[in-house]
RNA sequence: GGAGAGAUGGCCGAGAGGUCUAAGGCGCUCGCCUGGAAAGUGAGUAUGCGCCAAAAGCGUAUCAUGGGUUCGAAUCCCAUUCUCUCCGCCA
């Protein structure tokens, strides 16, 4: 949610940005003004009616106790007065606020002035790209043959104890799995990174506060009996966890890391897009959160850069970064990352990971505060970043490294894995 | 799932219609004391919103949440949520 300060202070600016997301908020930022202005003014006159009602009640209270049951009694007249015009001015300040909270969490994140408009994917600015293409041998084939071939992973098994997108590692593919998790989590801890194992399912107000709801629900699973929602990732109830807190500002940089599996819903996907492990309804994810400071938050965007870039190097996986352009970021982001591995077989580029700055935005929405220096409370920043997704690394790994003797673990990987082949 | 108890500031905890602008303690901050520290001692120490050019200041709301009673509610009533204890079930 945008700062409501920074659309009093500068609406044409926030204009002008959301353009880059291909976003047209004139209306609703005249909107939410014009529901500013009036919330204030009602705010002014209830204020003074409810000054007025406390002093007569006072006053009421100490007439009675000297006994001058007769003035209180004619003093009462007007308390009835003021209740009866502080109830419609409060109903009018509550709808006016309500509408104003309505408006302004429909707007997007501003995005940073680096950031290009564009109009699709098409556009996102590559910024970095490491690795060859591996030359694959004769008769190679796509990961999900490959699961099939050394029974590594079972999509069909997972259909009949779950549905699509559930798979079943078996063997090396669910050592594969923990030695990936085990592999991230430890860069990640040698890195700074505090681990935290999450709860899966969170309540309403976690889902409200990294933005899933109350938009993004139907891509989460719902457990409507108790009233919780499996997590899409991590970064929801690693970031809830400093809901409604104020830090000091010694406390930044915070780090935390946490492994978790992950559920989404993704309706609507089908395809070529969803074969084998492009997308799953359930995967594996280690995922890195930050606080910082404001001024630092773009350093820090860039060190979370570095850091997955290094773990996907480790692993000797060709890959590319894009800035995500204005027209493909999400809602929330100020800035993304996303990062590509080219999966050989598939002869395409695989999402592996996004990071990104969301700046004040998820922080306004969760209250998540700090002290500065002069003791004013501020809004953190918060960023994100998966370090990594497991699906589509290993989608690669196995395409890339396959070979008639079977498939090379890469070095980094073998004392995580305990074998160097998968045959 | 059944029965009972409870939810008060950063934390502990008193408070049972007006004197709550929430006692007291702990913690924290800044002083004093000290060679330095501890102890002692003094002061300060919540958040949102609004008024104000701004600071200071003032107003207002907030004692789990939402309603209600009352001139007046942390306190009384209703509902909801959560926590704890015992019983049942259980890795």
């Amino acid at each position: 949610m945008l700062e409501l300060s920074l659309l009093r202070e500068n609406p044409q600016i926030v204009i002008d940005r959301l353009m880059v997301k291909r976003f047209d908020a004139k209306n609703t930022v005249a909107r939410i003004l014009d529901a500013d202005q009036g919330r204030r003014e009602t705010q002014k006159m209830l204020d003074d009616n409810l000054a007025e009602a406390n002093a007569l009640a006072k006053e009421i209270g100490n007439l009675f106790k000297s006994g001058k049951q007769q003035e209180a009694n004619e003093l009462k007249a007007r308390t009835a007065e003021l209740k009866t015009a502080a109830k419609e001015l409060q109903e009018k300040m509550d709808a006016l606020q309500k509408e104003q909270d309505s408006l302004l969490i429909t707007l997007p994140n501003l995005p940073h002035p680096d950031v290009v408009a564009g109009t699709s994917a098409e556009d996102n600015v590559i910024v970095q790209q490491e690795g060859e293409f591996p030359v694959l041998p004769e008769g190679s084939t796509p990961h999900w043959e490959l699961c099939q071939k050394y029974d590594i992973i079972d999509f069909e098994l997972g259909v009949k104890l779950t549905g699509a997108g559930f798979p079943v590692y078996k063997g090396k593919g669910a050592r594969l799995q923990r030695a990936l998790i085990n592999f991230f989590l430890d860069n990640a801890i040698a890195a700074g990174y505090h681990e935290i194992q999450p709860p899966l399912m969170v309540n309403e107000a976690s889902g409200y506060g990294t933005g899933q709801l109350p938009d993004k629900d139907g891509q989460m699973y719902f457990i409507g009996l108790d009233g919780f929602y499996m997590i899409p990732t991590a970064e929801v109830p690693v970031t809830n966890i400093y809901r409604d807190l104020i830090l000091n500002a010694a406390d930044f940089p915070v780090k935390n890391v946490a492994y978790s599996a992950c559920f989404r819903r993704e309706a609507g996907s089908y395809g070529k897009d969803v074969r084998g492990l492009n997308r799953l309804h359930q995967f594996d994810k280690v995922e890195i959160v930050q606080l910082q400071y404001p001024d630092k938050s773009y350093e820090t965007l860039e060190e979370m850069r570095a850091h997955v870039a290094g773990l996907v190097r480790k692993l000797e996986l060709p890959f590319r970064i894009v800035r995500l352009c204005g027209a493909d970021m999400s809602f929330t982001s100020a800035m993304t990352y996303d990062f590509e591995v080219y999966s050989a077989a598939q002869q395409r580029w695989l999402e592996v990971s996004s990071v990104s700055n969301f700046e004040s935005f998820q922080a306004n929405r969760m209250k998540l505060r700090f002290r500065d220096g002069s003791g004013k409370t501020r809004l953190a920043h918060t960023l994100n970043g998966s370090a990594l997704a497991l699906p589509r690394i290993v989608a690669a790994l196995l395409e890339n490294n396959q070979t008639p003797e079977g498939i090379r673990v890469p070095k980094a990987l073998v004392p995580y894995t305990g074998f160097e082949m998968i045959c």
